[in-house]
DNA sequence: TTGCTCCTCACGTCACGTGAGGTGGC
DNA sequence: TTGCTCCTCACGTCACGTGAGGTGGC
């Protein structure tokens, strides 16, 4: 039989954890002396620690292998939860790997440009939202953001400003520089009932019509701020990421402008976060 | 300018992470109204949040991601505090594919045997310990029993109690059947000058000599209890435990008794633990 | 006035490590 | 008597989640 002190050198552990675990019933000491308040362990219970220090190694919790110990357990429940934690150790360690991979391409991307870079990809959900918006066909990039233009203008004269949530723009074609299939308007925070009427002399004009934006699991975003014609930039960055990471496009690409664009005359500086549904490639 | 709540569903991060990173200094808002408290972000502060946590996301603590943002860091130290953590990463990485196997490994066992089995392997490393002891070669397993018998009786007549800390078996040979070399003494929790002699009739006897247990590193562990004879149950164990889990003997086995053995006459049951030095298998 | 959003505490988390301050045993 | 070991609080950890209780703005 062995005081607290002996028993922690032959176990390896600290005195501090037999007490812990004494405090919450894991390791009970064979005998406490009612004096001194001593803790008194047998040699078996050696085995005791060491069966909990083995499946703490497995990752268990403490309240787990409690669970486990209990003499009231059956076999089935025991090899459930092993299979439950195997399952979590699987997919924490596809995270760990993930985490290394972007973690190289931090790297190699210091060694090429001697900087983090400007922006950052973050992965990200997104809701269902109530959208407010018009779809045309643009032959020319100045003629698609000329009606951002003027959507926001509308929107902006049209509806109460607690009404819009951001001014959206989804591509239902790739990138290209001409004959642009895009749909734009505007996100809301609760649905209207006001028609919304876009005036423009140089582009299609019409009637905005409500829809769904629908919700995406799995969105790759970024945030840029600068001239619209600079978007290429950030979608280039965008692109070496995906590859980078494992991840590969799963869908139409939407921007959403943070600023209501155009505001000031003669600015045409924006902040605009762009979306990306992925998947992870083969 | 974004009120906190607005910016959170953009970034799609609570609002109390935000109200926690402008506690800690890492993410301040742009504008905090004197009167109210409220506190207001602007469109391009979703870059920082996102710079923020795309690092998050790597795997760094919030403190080394303020150290990265400091406007007053350079290159080499972000590279530096990238490349540690990638270290990091890849250890955790090994030890988690380890993990995997162990868990693996018991539920192969749970399939087998239909439980938890009855020993658990541990994990140890063993510090450097003052040993007196005495070497020689047993012609039978029997004789080799009744010198460690002789020495934990020499062993409780001739020293102090405090001074003994555990009757220890150190083996010089394989696990064999016949001519057994051993070295056979205890470890002492201080060092004794005194002398001690081993009578035995039908075993080498002699005297006890002073020398070093070496401290080792890493130890594979396990504690059984019952009769001398059933060693090999829990030395097969061992060795299953070993080959499950990708490592190989490096070095020579030792036996700790826990309890000092034999002294209730005709009880010869013990609780020892057996100690493996191992090194990962190639 | 009624919701809605915002605010500031403050506790809880998980498995202990690390003192602080005090007492028994040789 | 002097060390040594043991004891019981109690705070700190890390990055927030989750109420509690109260206030500004439309």
């Amino acid at each position: 039989v062995f005081r607290i002190g002996e028993f922690s050198q032959i176990a390896r552990v600290s005195g501090r954890l037999l007490r812990y675990y004494d405090s919450i019933g894991l390791l009970r000491p064979q005998h406490i002396d009612q004096q001194t308040g001593y803790r008194y362990y047998s040699a078996g219970q050696l085995q005791q620690l060491n069966r909990i220090l083995a499946l703490k190694d497995l990752g268990l919790t403490l309240d787990q292998i409690a669970r486990m110990l209990d003499d009231k357990i059956d076999v089935a429940e025991i090899r459930g939860m092993l299979a439950l934690k195997k399952a979590e150790l699987e997919q924490s360690l596809s995270e760990e790997a993930a985490r290394l991979r972007h973690i190289e391409s931090r790297l190699t991307q210091i060694e090429e440009r001697g900087n983090l870079g400007d922006y950052d990809v973050v992965m990200k959900s997104a809701p269902a939202l109530p959208f407010l918006g018009i779809r045309a066909v643009y032959p020319t990039f100045g003629d698609a953001v000329a009606t951002v233009r003027a959507v926001a203008t509308a929107a902006r004269t049209q509806l109460s400003a607690g009404a819009i949530a951001n001014l959206t723009v989804v591509a239902h074609c790739d990138y290209v520089d001409e004959d642009l299939d895009l749909e734009i308007g505007v996100t809301l925070s609760r649905a209207v009932n006001r028609k919304v009427r876009v005036a423009a002399s140089d582009s299609p004009g019409g009637e905005l019509t409500l829809s769904e934006l629908p919700a995406i699991e799995r969105l790759a975003t970024l945030v840029r701020s600068g001239p619209p014609e600079e978007g290429h930039l950030a979608f280039g960055k965008l692109g070496i990421w995906m590859e980078a990471n494992g991840y590969r496009i799963d869908g139409r690409c939407r921007e959403m402008f943070l600023d209501l664009p155009f505001q000031i005359p003669g600015q045409d500086t924006m902040t605009l976060e762009i979306q990306f549904p992925v998947a992870k490639a083969a």
